[in-house]
DNA sequence: CCAATATTGAGAACCATTGTCAAACGCGGC
DNA sequence: GCCGCGTTTGACAATGGTTCTCAATATTGG
């Protein structure tokens, strides 16, 4: 087989109805949050293809993919350079940071130990000003 | 009710296992490694059992508890002091590393976005030395 | 329109984790 | 030592998020 081949993505209408979903709001929500969403906006789709579409999209670095306390999975959509998130524990509210410093710093940490192929998770949890004065 | 009442934990059999387990290994374990570790040293002790000590003790902060890449719980004794892990995805060997700049930085961002009461989580996934060789 | 290939969906399968509840245990008092 | 009581345990069921299966369906290039 010669290595031309495409991945031949094809855009379908289950597709184009989790990224309208995702296009919806902007804190973290979960596969069946997201799922949901999409029969209230009238559509139908399996959940196996919502978990489908989020994990490929999220391969492509579309969208976020982090888990909350419990360890599930919850998904955003994302810009697409690499950055964190501060997020209000209370409602969710989002901010996508960024931290060159960090990023220098993970990388000279684990090459003084000797560690290759890093990777890293850093998010910051707490109260927005909005949860703050209510 | 008076606020003086004990917490009355018992040191069982099952209890001192499981911390004889956690000593015995310095990186990241799953529950269930954990109990088939405890196994393998000879006692006996319900999984279910782990999973409420192991709990416990995190609570108590005498462990740390964190989610590899897949959302599974990974636990470890711990020094008493705020910390990061650098963690080798392959072994789960785990380096303990502090980073004051990074606590500062989150500290920024955090205010700079008018958000309180912080908390934060940063974990350093990687292969180590010993795992790359092979 | 056709054949080839990618995609979907319904439900089963997985599997880590938690709940249930009667039996066993550790403790303090006697 | 022995009792009684509240704590803890363990076997197993139940939960719940996520993935797998595979036949049916949709899309695409020709």
């Amino acid at each position: 087989m010669t290595s031309t081949e495409r991945p031949a993505v094809r855009p379908t209408r289950q597709r184009r109805a989790v990224a309208s979903a995702l296009a919806g709001f902007d804190d973290f929500r979960s596969a069946q949050e997201i799922h949901d969403l999409i029969s209230r906006q009238g559509d139908s789709v399996g959940l196996a293809t919502v978990y489908r579409t989020l994990s490929a999209l999220a391969d492509a670095g579309e969208v976020d993919m982090l888990r909350n306390e419990d360890g599930e999975a919850i998904w955003r959509s994302c810009s697409d350079t690499h950055h964190h998130h501060l997020v209000c524990r209370t409602c969710g509210a989002t901010v996508e940071v960024e931290g060159p410093a960090v990023e220098k710093w993970t990388g000279a940490i684990a090459a003084e130990h000797g560690y290759a192929d890093i990777s890293h998770t850093l998010e910051i949890f707490g109260t927005c000003p909005a949860c703050l004065v209510s």
